[in-house]
This record gives structure tokens, C-alpha cells and sequence, in this order.
DNA sequence: GCACAGGAAGTAAACGTTTACGTAAAATGA
DNA sequence: TCATTTTACGTAAACGTTTACTTCCTGTGC
């Protein structure tokens, strides 16, 4: 394989001038440019990042860790950050933590040796472990879809509470007053309490009373969660005119066991969802659904990483807005 | 940062020994090994894999370049092959092509001067360029639900004529006679043709005539083609009883836009979709489709992959066993 | 004609590892 | 006990770049 000795051997000149003039970095002639740039092409020349990495300390690579939530919104999460990081020329490693703590450090251990620029830790709590090692080697670290309570961390991700409060707010402009939820993980703190939360306060603050029998917590925000969760709410409750699901997963499980059960979806039992997924306007009934702009808020998430990066900038934390998307799944109560 | 040479110094060994003990090499004391070990503790050292990498020839990094083609079969893939390459300490790059020539050249460039020690390629035709650009540095390369025609390279997929065959046979043993296609790309010599020809091989087979205008094709395989595709297909044939959809994301959006058009599925029109996505499950009705054991080809040519790397081996290329998930998208008809 | 600025190019060190080779001591065998 | 093998470890080169420093040359101003 040529290497840049070989050009520089080829072409009669040194490595430095070959490597000056792959760099831009002034100190050749246009004609001894053409030379070399000729004989790179004869010899089918293609510098070594491993060697220029070696040496400035840049691999032009970053991590990111997704844990196992909805395969499409990771995948949304993951083409956008690769998206415009490989407009600026740097790579993108993915990472599946499966939500495992000792997985997840694992990865972590494996970035710093790959001598990733940065990483991107997204949907997931940020565990003291994670960070401190994350920041004992001051790795630039950009947080996406969470965002960390305890430690100082940019991070991108929109108002869940004040997300899930606009959804049930929504719900009850339509005339529904009895209104069960669907929530993820009780302990999560970052998507399962706020938005429960928020349920709470747009009840209170539209004086329906709270109820907390009406909230299904879940094992995570699955297909199966929204499903068997339904099932157990609507025992409880089967005078519930409307369901705030905390993922469209759980919302989509939720139409499905609705159907199995005899209940029609607008018509007994509306329903809103999160995420904005792309199936959520696919199926029938289309789903009316909080959109996060994932593909934005990824594509941010990545710009902030190469602006720490290359700026060694400051950057600040943003909070994108959610919007309701209307579709069929919410019937307007006379 | 600490370097192997810290360590060797303040243990008091040489670097060639700290070298031998983290590679398991021989010829070092239980002795020593615990005294090194210490001081890494200590020191918080890591092998920086960027210098290990430029001498060994090794990065333990993978690409895998991925098309815009459905993101749910994408992330399938993407996860299935990166468990397995994490299980061997290696991991994967991913590159979304968007079906782009000039990009996906791109990447090729990026993946050789990132000296990845192999490439997985996904789901399109292996155009001339790439093959060429990958076998001239002698890239271990492997095929993913694709294949070649005209160059020998390992794949891994199903026999797409066989399994289009089996789905529309399996209409017809269900009494329909009107089948439709939606097609994806007509040029498309690995999804789009094979399965048109299984779809024609299995009217003729079954004595049923086949006209050209039964066949629709569309852009790709996305749920607006089907949509689309499908408004046009029963304009001219109003009295189909079936459709063959080349994907499921194109069964999704004809279920969709037949909805709209108050056709009712699977009363009045049945559909059997092509690689039993997540979400296929999830819609109402639930389609019948034909699996596509993604997760596990994804690991299998994650595996081959590995064992071209290490081994050096000559692996075979595998056809997977398609099967039709009978869900509730297709009615019998008497 | 001379001092000197400035541009073009070369030299060599450095980046953090692995590894072939060398060496001294310990273990083995007779 | 001595010769020989084995073991534990050190030395230094190599991997393919970038870059600080140097050198050489051309042209400029006086």
C-alpha cells in the first residue's frame, strides 16, 4: 500500500512537502503541487487517518450511545447526528447500551481507547459513572433527548412536562374530562416522571380531579407496555373517554388491544401519543401525537458536539418545541 | 494523559513488558504482572488504540453502509450487526448513502483512509466503482440483503423470486384469482425485478393470466409509493381481491390510502407485505407479510465479516429462509 | 554589490504502541 | 559442576503521519 514516503520518493520531493500540500498549509508552488498531486493519483495515494491521528490527536470520530427504546426513533436519532457529522468529515460510531449499565461503561471505555473527538449520550440517564469518566477525561459530551440533573452537561431535548401538559390540555379542549395515562418507567427521570407530572398539573389546573388509579406506569414505553398497560387501565376504569400514552409505541399498543377488546379507537376511546414516529400517521386510525423534532433536535445535537470540538466553544443547552400534531385518534366530545 | 511509558516508568519495567502483560504475550512473572497492573490502576491508564491500530494493521472497526430505505429494516440491521461486532471488541461506523453514487464513493474513501478492517455493504446493487475501489485494498467485504451478479462477494439474503413466489401463491390458495403487485423500482436488480418475476412465475404456475398493468412500480419501496401506487393500480382494476406489495411500508400505505378511499382490507381488498417490519404487528389490521429474518442475517454477516478479518477465511455466501407470518391483512375467500 | 527578507523545500523528532532481537539470570540436565 | 536451555525482561526500530526548525535560493532595496 503507497504510502506518503512513496509519493514524496515518486515525486522528488520530501514527506513534509507531500504533506503540506495535502494539508493546504502553504510553502509549495502550484507546479510542484501538480507534480505531486499527479503521482498520488498514479500511485493511488490515500493518507492513513490512523497515522494522522496518532499525531494530532484528532480521529475526526465520535461515539454515540443509544440505549433500546423504539428502533425508529433511534434511527432517526442516529442519520441525523451522522447526517451532519459527515458533512464536516467526521464519522459516527453507534453504540447499542441496551440500557445496561455495565454495557454502557463498557462502550465507554471503548470510545476513549478508539480516542473518539466526542460523544453523544442520548435518552437515557446519565449515571454518575458515566460521567465522571466521561469528564475525567475530558471528552466533549452532548446530551440528546435527556438531560442530567446533578451534573453540567449541554444537552438537547424539549420540555417533556410542559409537552405531556399541552397533550392533556389539548385532550380536555376536546370535551374529555376522564382521561387515564399510559406513563413509562415510574423512576425514569427524565421521560417517565415529568411527563407524568405534567398529566397531573393539566388536570389540576383544569379542575378534573386527579385520580392517581387512572396512571398505568409501565415496565419501559414498548408496543407491549401500551398494550397489557390498557388492558389493566381500563379494568379500573372502563368509563375512560380518553388515554394520554407517554410514547406512540404505547399508544399504538394501546389502539391494537383496544381492537382486540371490541373498543374503537376515536369513538369510545381517544387517544394522543409522543414522539411523532414515523408509522404514528401510518396507521389507521392515524395517530394524533406530540412531535419532538428528533431529526432537528439530533442535527443540533451533532453541531453542538463539532463546535466543542473545533471551537472548543461553550456551548449552551436548548430546548426545542414540541407542537401537537393532529391526526384521527381524538375524538371532540360534544 | 498517561502513556504505556508512564506506566513502564513508574512501575519500573520497560514499555516492551506493560506491551507483553496488557496483550497476554508471555514473559513476564505473576510478580510483575501485579505490579503493573497497580500502577495502571493507579494511573488511570488506557491503551490508546489509535497507536496500537497504525502498527498492527488492526483498527477493530468496521463500516456498514446503509441505504434510505426503510428505517426500521435499517436499524434492524445496524443493531444486529453492531452486537455481534461489540461481542468481538469491535466496532461499526455507520454510513447512510441515501442511495447516493457520489456518496457512497465518499464513504468508501473515508472507510479505507480510516483503514476500517471491513466493509458490510446493505441492501443496494454493488455498482462497478465500489467493488472495484473495495477489492484494490483488499477490504473484506460482505453483501447484506443484496448480492452480486457480477462479482464474486460473500452475501448474505433470502431468495427474493422464491419468496415473492410463496406470498402470491399463498394468495391464490386463499381463492383470490385478481392479484395485484405494487413493485418498488423496476431497475432495481435485487428487491424490485426478482420479486415481479416471482409474482408472474406464480400466476403461471397457478393458470392465471398475468397482465403487465396488474404490476405497478414505484419510485422505491416507501409508504408513499404505495399509497400512490396503489390509487392508480385500482383505477385501472377496480375488481382486484389481493395485493402483493414488494414492502411492508408500501402494504402500510396502500392499507392507508385504501382507508381513504373506503375500501376496507381485508373485506374487500386482502394484502401480504415483504419483510415483516416491527411496526407490521402493530397496524390495523395486522399484516400478513413475509419475514425476512433480519436481526438474524444482520448477525450472520456480522459473523462472516469477523471471520474473514481473523481467519482469513473463505466464507460462503447464505440464502435465509423467508416465511409468511400469517396476521389478519388477507381474507379467504370461498 | 551587498544585506536581508521571504518563500520553497528538506530534516528529523514526535505521537503511543508492538515486536524482533539481544542479554542476563535462572532453571535444567548430565 | 558446567553446558545448555528457558525465562524474564530491556532496547530500539517500526508503523505513517505532522510540524518545528533549518537551509537554500530568489528577489528586493539601497
Amino acid at each position: 500500500m503507497a504510502t506518503i514516503k512513496d509519493v514524496a520518493k515518486k515525486a522528488n520531493v520530501s514527506i513534509a512537502t507531500v504533506s503540506r500540500i495535502l494539508n493546504n498549509k502553504e510553502g509549495f508552488t502550484e507546479e510542484t503541487r501538480k507534480k505531486v498531486m499527479k503521482t498520488i493519483e498514479e500511485l493511488g495515494y490515500h493518507p492513513n487517518a490512523v497515522a494522522r491521528g496518532l499525531i494530532s490527536k484528532r480521529t475526526n470520530t465520535i461515539g454515540v450511545l443509544v440505549p433500546r427504546i423504539s428502533s425508529m426513533l433511534v434511527s432517526d436519532m442516529v442519520t441525523g447526528i451522522e447526517n451532519v457529522a459527515h458533512e464536516a468529515g467526521t464519522s459516527v460510531i453507534v453504540c447499542h447500551t441496551e440500557s445496561n449499565g455495565q454495557k454502557t461503561m463498557q462502550y465507554l471505555h471503548l470510545l476513549k481507547e478508539k480516542q473518539v473527538d466526542g460523544i453523544i449520550f442520548t435518552s437515557e440517564v446519565l449515571l454518575k459513572d458515566y460521567y465522571e469518566f466521561i469528564s475525567r477525561f475530558n471528552i466533549p459530551l452532548v446530551l440528546l433527548s435527556t438531560e442530567s440533573i446533578n451534573f453540567q452537561v449541554p444537552s438537547v431535548k424539549v420540555d417533556d412536562r410542559l409537552a405531556s401538559y399541552d397533550a392533556v390540555e389539548y385532550l380536555i379542549g376536546m370535551g374529555h374530562r376522564k382521561i387515564g395515562m399510559l406513563s413509562g418507567n415510574k423512576k425514569d427521570m427524565i421521560a417517565g416522571m415529568p411527563r407524568v407530572e405534567g398529566f397531573k398539573m393539566a388536570l389540576e389546573t383544569n379542575g378534573v380531579e386527579v385520580e392517581e388509579s387512572l396512571i398505568e406506569y409501565g415496565r419501559g414505553f414498548s408496543y407491549e407496555d401500551g398494550a397489557s398497560g390498557f388492558e389493566r387501565l381500563f379494568k379500573r376504569h372502563s368509563d375512560l373517554t380518553a388515554v394520554f400514552a407517554a410514547s406512540d409505541e404505547m399508544a399504538l399498543g394501546m389502539i391494537s388491544k383496544a381492537h382486540r377488546m371490541g373498543i374503537s379507537v376515536p369513538e369510545q376511546v381517544s387517544v394522543v401519543g409522543f414522539d411523532n414516529i414515523a408509522v404514528s400517521e401510518m396507521c389507521i386510525p392515524a395517530l394524533t401525537t406530540i412531535a419532538q423534532p428528533v431529526q432537528e433536535m439530533s442535527e443540533r445535537a451533532a453541531r453542538m458536539m463539532l463546535d466543542m470540538i473545533n471551537l472548543n466553544a461553550n456551548v449552551q443547552s436548548s430546548a426545542y418545541p414540541h407542537r401537537i400534531v393532529e391526526r384521527e385518534s381524538v375524538k371532540r366530545l360534544k
